[in-house]
RNA sequence: GCGGGUGUAGCUCAAUGGCAGAGCUCCAGCCUUCCAAGCUGGUGGUGAGGGUUCGAUUCCCUUCACCCGCUCCA
């Protein structure tokens, strides 16, 4: 979002001008929608797969193996996978999301708030002849909030404290069966908690035309997991050496409670991902390289900087495992001002996917970690029990790599990039009045359409020249061709689109093969020699 | 999942318990030698389901979607 003359460009305009030129459209539209799940149109469509070949280009197929890059402890490799949606479904146990995202809920009636089921803790308290289980979210202050909410529901002043007596220990609410007695964090009565719901926040699908419960699979929360099911494969398959980056673009599922302003948060959505491997001894030196070359990469393609942040997580923000974590944020023009949504995370992750993978899910709380046991003293989830652990043939060292994970939203990335190219700005019309322009300033290398040709008039023989010289760049770019009504309104549709350069073929190009190249954010003309646009075009676009 | 708001043409918006309108867009044609508003004609709509009624886009119920605030966000 720009503003120019000082009108700011809100959400609804870009929503609409999404729908209205073929960005993105609501699934299922004509059956009522789908909350949720969006669909690309054909300039949506076109602009996502310039942005995702941006970042397989840059980040896997032009990446330099063999010098050492700045802020980098030595030279790297980068390939990539594409795994399946669907994998074991052991694979989620071991990764941490079976449990995670299989969180129950329960909903308070009263102050109309849902909380998560294990994290409320509560005590016994009874006052007045009156019995209660008070409770508060987890947390530092739970203490005092149970206590500031037991004196309420009694109806005891500060004097009077000593008149509550309090049983037994603070405890979670898990352990109470029935919530007749208890009152809710923020509830003025007792058993306004609904009985505990279970959100499944994966899809749930099955294998095979009969499969039953023990067929139960699900769709894949993230990418990451292919790759790491892959590590060993990749290294026995190639020559690869670590340090390596395994990249992976594909279509990831959640079951997101409160889908949410526009594709933001969508229940179906696309990924790209890189787990990182490498010594533990670098790894920190890799973590700050990784966040620091993922923030320069939306510079690159255009995002204004100071839409765009870099937040290192606060240690309690961070997983038990991991030593750093940083989300890169835009100041989409949905949030509120000094708001930010996260465009990617970058995160280190220590050896706890491959040790999980190998050994069983690990223990997040213990350090070090450990294989999370179940109540029979045996691992909860077993792993693969492959060795996934690498040796080095140099100096014969063998040790389980860190990783550094980059993952980056592929739908969330497309919607900062057309937020940030929206402007309105004025431009002056045949008239000479000033008229307002919609305009999608993307960076050439990710615009949908990369050039408009269009004959000045349709008439004189300029169709014929221009459908040449469209046709010659059509072997290599996206490109449109347009000979209807005036050409101011030819070039006020390309700038909606986005197009960064409109050919114009003019009576001057009839006698000596020239054509006015126009630029859509400066609006000024360059004339060459028609069989140069494809040259002169390229080396804008390549990026 | 809760509370509030909104659903009328591709877009922006009118109107009404009794034939649903405008502007822009779009399409066809005319005119046009560089930045959307010239001329002629044309396509196209009440989110879905049910109820009340002689008749519902309008009133009622249900549902779906979107927006705002909670909640959630590994």
């Amino acid at each position: 979002m720009k503003s120019i003359g000082g009108k700011m460009a809100n959400m609804e305009q870009i929503v609409s001008l999404c729908k209205r030129r073929g960005f993105l459209f609501q699934s299922s539209e004509i059956y009522g929608g789908l909350n949720g799940f969006w669909d690309y149109g054909p300039l949506g469509v076109e602009l996502k797969r310039n942005i995702k070949e941006a970042w397989w280009q840059d980040m896997v197929v032009r990446h330099d193996d063999l010098s050492q890059l700045p802020g980098t402890p030595s030279p790297y490799s980068m390939t990539g996978v594409d795994t399946t949606i669907i994998v074991h479904p052991q694979v989620w146990k071991c990764s941490g999301h079976y449990d995670l995202f299989h969180d129950f809920m329960v909903d308070c009636r009263d102050s109309k708030r849902r909380y998560r089921h294990d994290q409320i803790v509560g005590r016994w308290a009874d006052a007045k002849g009156k019995r209660a289980f008070v409770t508060a979210q987890a947390g530092d202050e739970a203490e005092q909030q149970m206590e500031r909410q037991a004196m309420k529901f009694f109806n005891l002043r500060a004097k009077n404290i000593e008149e509550l007596n309090w049983e037994g220990t603070t405890i979670c609410l898990t352990e109470i069966a029935s919530f007749e007695e208890v009152l809710g964090p923020e509830a003025k009565a007792l058993g306004t908690l609904t009985p505990p719901r279970e959100f499944n926040l994966m899809f749930k699908t099955t294998v095979g035309a009969l499969g039953g419960e023990e067929d139960a699979a699900f769709l894949r929360p993230e990418t990451a997991q292919g790759i790491f099911l892959n590590f060993k494969n990749v290294l026995d398959s190639t020559r690869f050496r670590l340090p390596l980056g395994i990249a992976q673009t594909g279509k990831s599922f959640r079951n997101e409670i409160t889908p949410r302003n526009f594709t933001f948060r969508s229940r179906e959505f696309e990924q790209m991902e890189i787990e990182f491997f490498c010594h533990p001894n670098e790894s920190a030196e890799w973590y700050r390289y990784w966040r620091d070359r993922r923030l320069s990469w939306y510079h690159e393609l255009g995002i204004s900087p100071e839409r765009l942040r870099l937040r290192e997580h606060h240690e309690d923000e961070l997983s038990h495992y991991s030593t750093g974590t940083a989300d890169i944020e835009y100041a989409f023009p949905f949030l509120a001002a000094g708001e930010y949504g996260e465009l990617e995370g970058i995160a280190h992750r220590g050896d706890f996917d491959l040790r999980s993978h190998s050994e069983g899910k690990l223990d997040e709380k213990r350090r070090p970690l450990e294989v999370e046991l179940g109540p029979d003293g045996k691992p909860k989830w077993r792993g693969s029990g492959k060795d996934l652990s690498y040796r080095d043939d140099l100096t014969n060292e063998k040790y389980i790599p860190h990783v550094i994970e980059p993952s980056a939203g592929a739908d969330r990335a497309t919607l900062a990039f057309i937020c940030d190219a929206y402007y309105e700005d004025e431009a002056p019309d045949d008239e000479g009045k000033m008229q307002t322009r919609t305009v999608l300033k993307f960076h050439p290398r990710i615009a949908p359409i990369k050039a408009a040709v269009f004959p000045l008039v349709k008439k004189d023989g300029m169709p014929e020249m221009a459908k040449e010289i469209y046709l010659e760049l059509k072997k290599r770019f996206n490109v449109f061709y347009d000979e209807k009504g005036a050409v101011g309104r030819r070039y006020r549709r390309q700038d909606e689109a986005g197009t960064p350069y409109c050919i114009t073929v003019d009576g001057q190009s009839l006698l000596d093969k020239t054509v006015t190249i126009r630029d859509r954010d400066s609006l000024e003309q360059v004339r060459l020699p028609a069989s140069e646009c494809l040259a002169w075009i390229s080396e804008r676009i390549l990026g």
